[in-house]
DNA sequence: TAGTTGACCGGAA
DNA sequence: ATTCCGGCCAACT
């Protein structure tokens, strides 16, 4: 069974519970490559889905990233309602 | 096929 | 604290 990175990335932020966030290079790690968190970004801008909440995903150091679905500002206003934030 | 770009990270100046 | 540089990976042209 040969998962793309794509595939196990969605995987994962998929399963990020509400009121969690993680790091994109938390997903990488997981995804099988710590180091791709550009990787992930990338994948999330091309080919994200509504099902998942990349929203939760933000970077290491705690920053919230880009948001291709209304701009950062959507995005902490969605970790907010989440109780994330 | 190769080159460029990007929702990044970490270290150094 | 801010700014610059190098490095990794996947997608796009």
């Amino acid at each position: 069974m040969k998962k793309t990175f794509a595939e196990k990335v969605r995987d994962i932020v998929r399963k990020i519970p509400k009121g969690k966030s993680m790091t994109y290079k938390q997903v990488a790690a997981k995804a099988g490559n710590s180091n791709a968190s550009r990787a992930v970004g990338a994948i999330m801008r091309t080919n994200f889905d509504p099902t998942i909440p990349c929203h939760r995903v933000v970077h290491s150091n705690g920053t919230i990233g880009n948001y291709n679905r209304g701009g950062p500002a959507r995005k902490r206003e969605i970790l907010m309602q989440e109780g994330a934030l």
